[in-house]
DNA sequence: CTGAAAGCGCTTACAG
DNA sequence: CTGAAAGCGCTTACAG
C-alpha cells in the first residue's frame, strides 16, 4: 500500500488548485465577486443582508482566501516577519510566544527567521523575507550590516527593534539597556563588599558585550576592575560551558570573590561544578546570572539574575508595529521596559 | 524626527510594488520574460549564454523573484509547513534546526506553527496553513481531530509523521517506538533489583502517555506494577514541577525506589530537590529521565537518560518528505530511528 | 451600496 | 531553444 494519496498534487490536467475560490463564494451568494471579498473583508460598506449572504457561502463551502492572490493583488501580505539570533535561547521563544498572541487574532502571520548570530545569515533572511513583502518587521538589536540596514531602510516596511534601546538613532525600540543592567550587576556584587569581581560572557553578540561593558565601568568606578577576570568566549552558551569556564577562571584566579555571568545557563553550570567540588556558594564565590530563566530560583543553591521582561517586550514591540502599521500616532520611539534584580541565595 | 520612513508604503499612486520584475531583468538581459524566468529556475533548456546575462542582470538589479506572484501562478509554494506542540521544549528546536539545514539550501520556506499541546489549535493552522499551498507537511505524532486528518488527506500535500512510529497505518513517518523507550527505561531500573518503580509524567500529550504504558507494560510484566506510583499530570513539564511532584511522591511513599521522568527538566527538578533535602540519588531513589538534553550530564550526579535523536528525525523526516514531493520510490513507510539509553550516576 | 474592467508578477501550455 | 498569449485568484481604481 503506497503510503500517500498524490491525486490532486499530479493532476496537472487544469491550472486551478481545485479549492473553491472567491469566485465560487461570489455565484453561490449571488453577487459579484468584488462584493464577496468586501464583505469577507469586512470593508467598504456591503448591505448587511449581502454580506451574512457571502459569509455563509464561504462558511458552507469551506473558502480560505488564497493568501498569494491576495497579496499579488494587494501588494500586501499578512506576514510580520521576526528575526531572532537564536531558538536555543529560551528567552527568545518566550518573546515570539508574546509576539504570537498580539499578532495572530489580528490575522497576521508571524513568519520566524533564525540568523544563528550571523549577520551574513540576517541579512539573506532579510532579503529573502523581504520579497514576501510583510506589513511589519521586528528585530532584534541593531548589530547588522550595512547593506541589511539599506534594505530595511529602503523597503519602507515599518520596523521594531527588540531587546535593547537605542536612544537618539529615532528607531523604534523596545527593550531595556543592556549597559545599563551589566551595571547594576556589579554594583550589586560589589555592595557585599567583594572587590575580585569577574565577568563571564559567551556568544559574543552585542548585547553580551554591553552587558560586560557596563559590568566594566561599574568595575572601574570602583577602582577594581581587573581586566584578566574578564571572561569572553565566541562558543555559544551552555550550561557544559558555564561549569568549564568557572572551573578554569578559580584554577587561574583562586582568588575571585564574585561573578557575573552573562548568561543564566552559564551560571547553572557554575553552580552545578561548584558543588561538584565543593566549593561554596556564595561564601567563597558569589553568582549572578542574567535573565533569570524559569528555572533558575531552583538551582542549589538558589541563583540570583536579573529578570528581563522578555515577554513584554514581545507584548509591546508587537504592539508598537501595529501601531506604526496602522499610522497610529507614537509618543516617543524609545521603550524601556527596565529590568529586576532578583537576589536569592547565590550572591 | 518621526522614526520610520513610509514613503513607499504610503505610495498608492501606483498598483506596483516598485521592485525590479521579471520584466524588468528580461528587458535589461534583452530576452522575454519568460526565457528569464526558465533561467533564473534553472529549468527548461536555455542556452547557456543567455542564461548567463539573465543572471547578471538580475543580480545586477537586486532581483528577488515575487513568492506571491510565483504561488499563484504555479499553484505551488516553496513553503514546507511543520507543525510542533511546543517551542518551550528543548527538544523540537532541535528537530526544527535539522528541517531548516535540509530545506533552507534547496530555496525551501519552513513556516513554523506551534499548537501548544492543543487539537484544535493544530487543526487552525493546518487549516490556515495550507491556504498557502505548502510543497509539504512534517506533523508531530497522530493525536489529532478528525477533521485535521480529513483536512491532510483531502489536501494531497505530501505529509511526514515525526517523533512516533505507526506501523500499520501507511503513513510516512521517522521517529522511534515511544512505547519501547518506556519498556526499556523500566527494564534498566529494574535490572539494579529495584522493585518499588514509579512513573512521573507532565503535559500528557500522547507521546508521554505511550512511554508510561510501554513502562507500565514492562512492570506488570516482572509483577511489581503499582498504580498508586505512577504519577501524571497534565501541567506543563518543568524544572519546578519535577522538584514539587518528586517531593509530594517522596512524602505518600517514603519507600519509592526508583522514579522514571517522562522529561529530562522534571528529572533536573527531583535531582535538585533531592540535593536540597540530603536524599541521596541514586543510592535512596534511583533517577531516569528522558530525551537527554544537553545539561543533563552536567547535573550532580550527572543523570542517567533516554537519548532520543531528534536531530536526526529532522534531517530524515526532511529527506524523506522531499523524496515524496519528488515522487521518489520510498522504501517502507516506516523508519525507526531508535534511542539509546544513557546510563551515568543517577541510576 | 454594487459592479465591470484591469492589473498584480509570475508560470503554464502551446507554438514554432 | 525561445516566445506570445492566457491565466492563477485576488483587489484596485473607477463608475454609476
Amino acid at each position: 500500500m503506497t503510503a500517500q494519496k498524490n491525486d490532486k498534487k499530479n493532476d496537472r490536467s487544469s491550472r486551478t488548485t481545485g479549492k473553491p475560490t472567491l469566485n465560487d463564494v461570489a455565484r453561490s451568494a449571488g453577487v459579484s465577486p468584488i462584493t464577496a471579498s468586501r464583505a469577507l473583508r469586512g470593508v467598504s460598506t456591503v448591505a448587511e443582508g449581502l454580506a451574512e449572504k457571502v459569509r455563509q457561502a464561504a462558511a458552507d463551502l469551506g473558502y480560505v482566501a488564497n493568501p498569494a492572490a491576495r497579496a499579488l493583488a494587494s501588494k500586501q501580505s499578512h506576514n510580520i516577519v521576526v528575526l531572532v539570533p537564536s531558538l536555543a535561547n529560551q528567552l527568545f521563544i518566550e518573546t515570539l510566544e508574546a509576539i504570537h498572541a498580539v499578532m495572530h487574532p489580528r490575522g497576521l502571520e508571524v513568519l520566524i527567521g533564525n540568523y544563528h548570530y550571523s549577520r551574513d545569515e540576517e541579512e539573506n533572511l532579510l532579503r529573502n523575507y523581504l520579497a514576501y513583502q510583510p506589513r511589519g518587521l521586528l528585530l532584534t538589536g541593531f548589530d547588522r550590516t550595512e547593506s541589511a540596514r539599506r534594505m530595511i531602510e529602503a523597503s519602507g516596511v515599518p520596523a521594531v527593534y527588540m531587546m535593547d534601546l537605542d536612544p537618539g538613532a529615532g528607531l523604534h525600540c523596545v527593550g531595556f539597556s543592556q549597559i545599563r543592567a551589566g551595571e547594576a550587576a556589579a554594583r550589586h556584587l560589589l555592595k557585599s563588599g567583594r572587590k575580585r569581581l569577574a565577568y563571564i560572557g559567551a556568544q559574543l553578540d552585542q548585547r553580551t558585550l554591553l552587558r560586560g561593558e557596563g559590568y566594566r565601568r561599574a568595575l572601574q568606578q570602583a577602582g577594581c576592575y581587573d581586566p584578566a577576570l574578564e571572561v569572553l568566549t565566541p562558543r555559544p552558551s551552555s550550561v557544559g560551558l558555564g561549569g568549564e569556564l568557572f572551573r578554569q577562571l578559580l584554577a587561574s584566579h583562586p582568588q575571585v570573590e564574585g561573578i557575573f555571568f552573562g548568561n543564566d545557563d552559564l551560571a547553572h553550570g557554575a553552580l552545578l561544578e561548584a558543588m561538584r567540588h565543593g566549593i561554596r556558594i556564595p561564601e567563597q564565590v558569589a553568582v549572578l546570572g542574567f535573565n533569570d530563566l524559569p528555572s533558575s530560583e531552583f538551582m542549589v543553591p538558589r541563583l540570583s539574575s536579573i529578570r528581563t521582561p522578555r515577554k513584554a517586550i514581545g507584548t509591546h514591540a508587537a504592539e508598537r508595529l501595529l501601531d506604526l502599521i496602522n499610522d497610529k500616532p507614537v509618543n516617543a520611539p524609545v521603550m524601556d521596559l527596565g529590568f529586576e534584580l532578583m537576589v536569592r541565595e547565590s550572591s
